[in-house]
DNA sequence: GGGGAGAGATGCCGC
DNA sequence: GCGGCATTTCTCCCC
C-alpha cells in the first residue's frame, strides 16, 4: 500500500465520513468488491475500481474500461464507512427505492474529496426534436404539396412527430428517428394511424405514413412497405452538415 | 488554487501526458467548460466537474448531480493535454467515430493517476432472460396445460421469449417483460404473431399471445386486450422473493 | 407521480 | 459488422 499516505483505515473512514457531511465529492480509487440488491442483485468480486461519491450522494463504481459504471445508486442514497480491522466498508442504502449496495475495500489506491460548485446545465442540438422541428420548417423535404400542422404532439392517438396533410387533405403522419430507423418506426406509425382512422370513422388507408430518418434497417423497410406506408431519406440539418464539415477538416488536420 | 499543490500548467500537463502514456488512470476535479461534436452537439460552461480518463481511453465528465456522465467518449480515444498560459485545454479526438471533445480548464482542484488491475466481470441476476428461464421451467404460471417449447429465440419473425402451446395444439407466444409492462409488449407481440401465422399460412387468431410481467399500465393492458392478447401477472422467481426478504429485514434494522 | 418516448443512448448476443 | 432488443436503463415532458 505504497501510494496510500494513510494505511490507517480508521483515520481514513473519519476522513470520509466528514467528507460526506460536509456534501464534498468523494474519490476512492481501491481494490475492493462491490455487491448490489435491489431492482435485480449483481455481485462484483475484487478488482482495482473507481469509486465515486458526489455531492447528491449518488454513487457510482467504474472498472478500469468501459463507458457506464457497473454499480451504482441514485442520488439521495445515504452512505457509511465502517473500519473492519483490516477491511474498509462501504455500505450504501437507498430505503426509499428498497436498494443497497455494499463495497469491501482491501487496499486503498488513492483518495480524495472537494467541494464543487457547478449550476450549468449542457446544451444540446441535433436531437429528434431538431429534426422534426427541421421537416416541420421545410415540408418540401416530404413532399411538394405537404402541409404540417403541427409537430412533437401528444394526442390521445399517441405521440406524433409531424403531423398535416397534402393539396388533397389526406392526412399525413410522420416518424421521425434521428439514427436509422428499426422495425418500431413503421409499428409506431401503425398504432397511430390506427387509431386515428378509427376515431375520425375513416379508412387507415386514408392516412398516409411517412418514416422520416437519415436510414432506415433491411427489415423496417420491409415492414413499412408492407404497411402501405413510405420511407422518406431525410439528410440532417445543416447543423449537422457544418459538423461533418468541421471532422472533415479535423480528419485532414490530424 | 489553493487546493493545487502544482499550480503550473506546464507541469501538471506533462504528469497527464505522462500518465497517459502509461495507460494510468486519470482523475481530474476542476472548473471547465465542455464542448462536444459528433453524432450531435454540445456544450457545458464553465463549473466544477470531475474529469476521467480511464486506462482504455474512455472520457467521462460529471457534474456534481446526477448519474451519468454529461459528456463522454468512447474508449479508445485519443487524447492531449495543451497548456495555454492561464488555461489547460484537453481535447479528445475519436476519428473512426468523427467524435471530438474540448476541455477547456480554469483551476484544477484535485488531480491523480494509478495504475489499476481488474480482470473481473459484474455477475447480474433477476433480468428478462431470467424471468424467461422461470417460465419455461414453471409453465404452471401460464396455463395447466402450456407446453414450453423453446425461450429467447431468434426466429426469423423476430425474438421469441417463451414460445410453445396448449393441449390443442395451439401455439402460444409469450413476451416478457421484467418490470410494468408499456405498451412496446402487445405491439411487439403483435409483430411475432403477424409474421408466424403469414409464414404457417393459418389466422392470427389460432396464435395465443400473452404478455407475461410483474404489472402492466392501464394503456398496455387495454391495447394487449384490443389485439386478443392476455396478460399474466408473474411473480418475480424466488431469488427476488430472498431479495424482498432481505430488504424488509434491512428496513428493520436501520 | 404515472405514463410514454427519446437517448450522442449503451451493451449483448446472434447471424 | 448489422440487427434486434434488454437495460438496476436514465431522463425529460406531459397528463
Amino acid at each position: 500500500m505504497q501510494q496510500n499516505s494513510l494505511d490507517n483505515f480508521s483515520s481514513i473512514k473519519d476522513l470520509i465520513n466528514r467528507s460526506l457531511k460536509q456534501n464534498k465529492a468523494i474519490l476512492v480509487v481501491a481494490n475492493c468488491s462491490v455487491s448490489y440488491s435491489g431492482r435485480a442483485e449483481a455481485f462484483l468480486d475484487f478488482g482495482d475500481r473507481i469509486i465515486i461519491i458526489k455531492p447528491d450522494k449518488t454513487l457510482l463504481v467504474h472498472q478500469p474500461s468501459g463507458n457506464n459504471a457497473v454499480i451504482y445508486m441514485k442520488p439521495q442514497t445515504q452512505h457509511l464507512f465502517i473500519d473492519d480491522s483490516d477491511e474498509l466498508i462501504l455500505k450504501s442504502t437507498n430505503i426509499i427505492l428498497h436498494e443497497c449496495v455494499e463495497i469491501v475495500i482491501k487496499e486503498i489506491l488513492n483518495i480524495s474529496s472537494c467541494i464543487m460548485n457547478d449550476s450549468e446545465k449542457v446544451q444540446l442540438w441535433g436531437t429528434e426534436k431538431d429534426m422534426s422541428d427541421y421537416i416541420y420548417d421545410n415540408p418540401i423535404l416530404i413532399a411538394k404539396d405537404f402541409n404540417p400542422v403541427s409537430r412533437e404532439e401528444q394526442t390521445k392517438y399517441g405521440f406524433i412527430d409531424v403531423f398535416g396533410h397534402d393539396k388533397n387533405n389526406n392526412l399525413i403522419v410522420i416518424e421521425c428517428k434521428r439514427t436509422k430507423a428499426g422495425p418500431s418506426a413503421p409499428q409506431q406509425l401503425r398504432r397511430y394511424i390506427e387509431r386515428l382512422a378509427k376515431s375520425k370513422g375513416i379508412s387507415v388507408k386514408k392516412i398516409k405514413g411517412i418514416v422520416a430518418a437519415s436510414d432506415i434497417t433491411k427489415n423496417a423497410k420491409h415492414m413499412t412497405k408492407e404497411l402501405g406506408y413510405k420511407f422518406k431519406k431525410i439528410d440532417p440539418p445543416s447543423y449537422m452538415k457544418r459538423k461533418k464539415e468541421k471532422q472533415n477538416k479535423l480528419g485532414k488536420f490530424l
